[in-house]
This record gives structure tokens, C-alpha cells and sequence, in this order.
DNA sequence: ATAATAGTGTCTATAAGACAATATGCA
DNA sequence: TGCATATTGTCTTATAGACACTATTAT
């Protein structure tokens, strides 16, 4: 019931039910930050957009985007959506095509060492944006491929990394991070399935741009086990990104939101590419591109199709534009999941 | 990235680049609280837990249960769980039983006229609990059929009733919400579908207690109109309620957490009745009773069967306990989605 | 005895998956 | 020309819903 009673004991009114003194100093003062999961697709792979910590703790670590949010001034996902603005430098034309969405609070104690704060973290899903680069505050931001990523339980930042009370980071991870996502020409542009464990070295023969974009969807068995996995991130967040990470593989599968990581217009191999990078697995071309069609709603042609043909021939692949369905019926279910979670 | 930035204009180091300096007293202080949706079901019909309000604003309006997170000394999840605690007074043996989880958070400008509150929204499941008597501070609670709230956009009290400028409340306001839930023997007993408004008034014939409990799930049309959907709630607890009733019809689909509002054991029948209460639409009996026994994990059975068949004969139904399934597979979908929320 | 009710059987419509076939266009 | 590839067709299996039927038990 929000805020109808004291921090400590305050005096009763009348009859003793009720706290009718009221101070807003009363109350425990908690910070209250959102933090953005911004995931994206480059090169077929999917990355999360990351910022660059400049100050203790966690200094030259890998953390969330995000910020304060404005007490009393704005709405948490106006406070989101502006935190997403600054830290992308996008405008709003082109932030009109992202898709933000509340993803949960974190306010364990301790979570972060100076005191109370609890986030909201929220969810994005955007089209292949222009480089990241600082936002207002001109801090350091990368795309990184979310197979670099350790996401597993308890692989945060030793809370005595956290502290800063040793240096503020070993030298080998200040390397290994700043090798990992300050380049470029990241991923290689043969697909990366998230899952498991998918993650490959980036081999650095190769070059930026490199012509042929997504597309691509040959599966790929789990070939080369790490060098990935090996970022960590700084706070809790690395069970952000992994919530967030589950929360958009579930959401692929009753809303039609795969469309939000591509252009306004875009084929069916393309939208097939963005489940295959999220959920990690191969799917049936043709069994994919028959159900998607099927769905009422999930996309509309465009008379046109695309310029040119599969990367090595093929017929030119007709284009879509997302349709006015805000759930899929029926839904797209992520292949084996009997054997899954039980 | 949590609490890296000030609030304010703060001195760069040395490049300029990142913000060193750093004061906890800078950061814009938000009360934090968790408010709790409490949802069970009593006499077949769908119930929330609600605490009357002692003190402005929105004295004598009905609210959420929650408080105020303890800073830095407890998790979030251990804050909603205290406060379920405290409010229904039940002992640790009875939390065991209930499912809680996180919903969502609120902070939008002036949702509480004094000072800036996000409040993280929890969602619980309970079975069918003692009666809601005070919590540690003593105040009024009282579980009220979900049927009776007015739950629509906009549906708040006016941000007039909420400043109290006015009177405390109108008269016939509170006249009609102390009506309305005051009383133990609430709805008849025969089922109340949640959709679309199939709340009905309570004869006042209908004395408490009255034997034979649940069961009953003759499909009903929805007969009589309001004076349901009358019931208005404090700050934007309309809306979070809302929220927690679609998270709770989504949730039955794919877990199986409508164990979590029976006991120990139950029948395929009274499994049905909360998929029913939830749902707000009548089931196929035969249907739903195939489908529960085949999807993996749901239930398993004891070996035995039910004291006694329906109200008015019939064979004993066999009693079964919740399984081991977290998801089910494949899910229960609800009907008539197609012509849904397209 | 009667009627209500738990549980099962059967049939049909829909959807998913495996696989094949066709046609297109880049190299 | 040759081969990759977008798209469509066919068949099988799994699932959901409508409906009928049997057996059991409260009144």
C-alpha cells in the first residue's frame, strides 16, 4: 500500500490502527537506476550494447547502459527510453523502431557496494544501429556479441573486484576486455547460434563491412568451444543479460517482435535469422517460412523483392513488412523444449 | 549501469571522460516499496487481498498490501515475502504453500501525491487461506472478488479524492466499499467467471459457511450485470491489479501453478475450477480432464480418491498432487484466442 | 430410482515436422 | 552451365475440440 507507514515507530493516531504522521524524510532513501538489455543483430549474431565503467567500483569493467532515474520527474520507461537515447546517440526516428519493454527490478543488498540500489532493467530490441559511441557523458560503448559473455550463476565480479579494494582490475582481464569489443569488426559473419555455447573466436583476417550481410543460416555445430564466454560484467548484471536474454527467447516464440531487429522491410530468410541467432538452433527453412505466412498478421507483403538473390544465386527473396498482430497465433514454439526445463 | 553518474553537473577527472567523484547524498532519493497482488480463490471465485487505507491520501479506499523495502538490509523477494507475511499472518508452514513472484515496477510521477515511490509489484498464488485479519500494524484486509473491482483504464480514484482536498472519501463511496467486503460470507458459491463481467451480485440469503466448498463448474452465462466492478482502488493499484490478473491467466497456460491456489491434494475438477475462476470462461470437462493427465509432470496421483462424489452425485473423484513439471508441455492454451488481442 | 457427475472413447480439424520438388538467378 | 537457394507441395504425426458413452454415487 505504498507509503502509509513510518520507517520506525511513529506515533498512532486516535484510536491506535492507523499511521496518520506522515514526513517523507522518514522514509529509507534508496537509488533508483534503470538499466537497458539493448540487444541487436550484426552479422546474424546477436549483441548486447555495453558501456565501459570509468570509476570504481567495477572500474574498466563491462556494465549495462543506464542511469538515475529523475525523481519524481519522469516515468520509469520515459526514464528508460532516455537513458537508451543517450547512451545510443540515435534520434528519435530512428529509436521509434526500438522495442522497450520493463524487464524486472534487482535491489538485492549489496548489489552494488556504495549503497541501496535497486534497478529496473529493461529490455530492448533494435535494428542493426549506426557504431555505438558515447552517449552525453562520452563514456566508451561497444556492441558485443552475447556468446562472449559469461552468464552463468555466480559469475559476477568477485565482490572483492567489486570493492576495488585490490587493483581495480587484474591486468589480464583489463586486457581480455578491451581486445574482445574494442574492435569493429567483430563476429565473423557466418551465423552465431547462442546456444551452447556457440560463441567462436573471431578470426582477425577478417575485415570490416565484408559485403554479404545476415542472411546466412546453414547450421553450425557447436564447432570451437571458447575463447568466448570470458567477459565478465560488472554489478548483478550478468543476470540481467541472462534474464533478458530468456525473456527475448520466449517472446520470439507469441509475439511477432523478431521483426523489430530488422528493417521496415525485410525477407523471410531474414526474420528466420533473427530466431536463429536468438534461440541459438537451426530451423526448417521451409517449414519456418510456410508457418510464418500462416500466422494472421505476423507480416505483410510488400509488392517488391529484394535486389539480389541468395549470396551464391537463388531466386530473389520476396519482402515484408510487420504486420498489425500483437500476438502470434498460433505460436512459434522453440523446437525441443519437452526435453527442456521440465 | 547503476550509480556511476551524479545527479547533478560533477567535476570529469583527468580526460574528462568518466565521472570520478562520487557522494551517495547526490543521487535523488525514491522511496522504494513492494505492493503485492495476493490472489485466491474462496467459494470458486477469484479473490484479492486488499488492506484498507487509515490515513490520506485515499483514506478509507482500499489498496494493495506492501510497505516499505528495507534499505540495503533485504533482498526484494524478501521484502514482498515479509510483507505477505505480515499482512495475511500466516506462519512460514502456510507461505511454504504460495507461489510469489516479482510482477513489475511502478514509478510514474504523482502515482502518490506526496513524493516519488516506485513500488515493485509482486504476484502471488495462495490456496484457500484462513481469514484475513489485520497484519502487524492492525489494519483492515479483506479478500474481495476481483469481479467487484473496477479494473478499466482510467479507473483510478480522481487525483482530487487522492490529494483529500476534498472530504476524505465521498459518502456513498465508502458506504459502498464497506459494503461491499466487509462481510465474510462474500459471493454465492456457485462460480464466478472473472470475463467478462460475470460478477454478480450476492444475494443476501446466502448464509456463510454453506457445507460443500468449490467444485462446481457448471458453465454459467454471464446473467446478471453489475452492481459488480465497483470497487475503486488507491493509486495505480487498479492498474497493477490488472496487470497481476493478465500475468496470472498467462501463467496458467504454460505452468502449472494453478496447483498453487489448492492443497496438498486435489481433484482434476477442482484443478479445473481455477482454471475457470482465472480464465473467466467454463472448460471442457472431458477435455481438460485428457489433457491434464497427459501433459508430463503436471499431476501425479495419490492412489486415492475423493470422501465423497459431486454435490449431487456422482463418482468419487481420484485425488492427485502437484508434479514435478515447471513448464508444461505441451501447454494449455486458452480458447478463443485467435479473435483475441490480435 | 433418478439424476448428476467422473472419467474414457471416438472422430474431426488443425498444426507441426520431415522431406521432396520446383523454379530462379548468381557465379 | 551448374549449383545454391527461395518457395511450394505432400505426407505423417501430434494435438485440440466436439460429442458420445459408461460407470458411480448423492439424494
Amino acid at each position: 500500500m505504498d507509503a502509509q507507514r513510518g520507517s520506525g515507530t511513529a506515533a498512532g493516531d486516535g484510536d491506535g490502527e492507523f499511521l496518520a504522521a506522515y514526513d517523507p524524510r522518514d522514509f529509507p532513501a534508496i537509488a533508483v537506476t534503470v538499466d537497458i538489455v539493448v540487444l541487436t543483430l550484426r552479422q546474424g549474431a546477436l549483441h548486447v550494447l555495453l558501456v565501459e565503467r570509468g570509476a570504481r567500483p567495477f572500474k574498466g569493467a563491462w556494465a549495462l547502459p543506464g542511469g538515475f532515474v529523475r525523481a519524481g520527474r519522469e516515468s520509469l520507461d520515459e526514464a528508460a527510453a532516455r537513458e537508451l537515447a543517450e547512451e545510443t546517440g540515435l534520434d528519435a526516428t530512428h529509436l521509434e523502431r526500438v522495442h522497450l519493454e520493463q524487464l524486472g527490478s534487482y535491489g538485492d543488498p549489496g548489489r552494488d557496494p556504495r549503497m541501496p540500489v535497486v534497478t529496473v532493467a529493461y529490455l530492448a530490441f533494435a535494428p542493426d544501429l549506426p557504431e555505438a559511441r558515447g552517449g552525453s557523458d562520452a563514456s566508451a560503448a561497444a556492441w558485443v556479441p552475447v556468446g562472449d559473455l559469461r552468464l552463468g550463476a555466480g559469475e559476477e565480479l568477485s565482490k572483492d573486484l567489486a570493492e576495488g579494494l585490490s587493483a581495480d582490475l587484474p591486468a589480464d582481464l583489463s586486457a581480455e576486455l578491451s581486445a574482445d569489443v574494442s574492435t569493429d569488426f567483430a563476429t565473423s559473419d557466418t551465423p552465431a547460434f547462442t546456444e551452447p555455447d556457440a560463441a567462436r573466436p573471431r578470426p582477425p583476417e577478417q575485415g570490416p563491412g565484408h559485403g554479404t550481410n545476415g542472411g546466412d543460416s546453414v547450421p553450425r555445430p557447436a564447432d570451437t568451444q571458447p575463447p568466448g564466454r570470458s567477459l565478465l560484467l560488472a554489478f548483478d548484471h550478468a543476470r540481467i543479460v541472462a534474464d533478458g536474454l530468456d525473456r527475448a527467447r520466449a517472446k520470439l516464440e507469441y509475439t511477432p517482435l523478431a521483426t523489430a531487429f530488422l528493417g521496415e522491410e525485410f525477407t523471410i530468410v531474414e526474420l528466420r535469422g533473427v530466431y536463429e541467432a536468438i534461440w541459438g538452433s537451426p530451423l526448417h527453412a521451409g517449414n519456418f517460412h510456410r508457418k510464418v505466412l500462416s500466422v494472421p498478421g505476423f507480416v505483410e507483403s510488400t509488392g517488391a523483392t529484394a535486389a539480389r538473390g541468395g549470396a551464391r544465386g537463388g531466386p530473389r527473396a520476396r519482402l515484408y513488412r510487420a504486420g498489425d498482430a500483437r500476438l502470434l497465433h498460433p505460436a512459434l514454439l522453440r523446437p525441443d523444449r519437452e526435453a527442456g526445463v521440465r
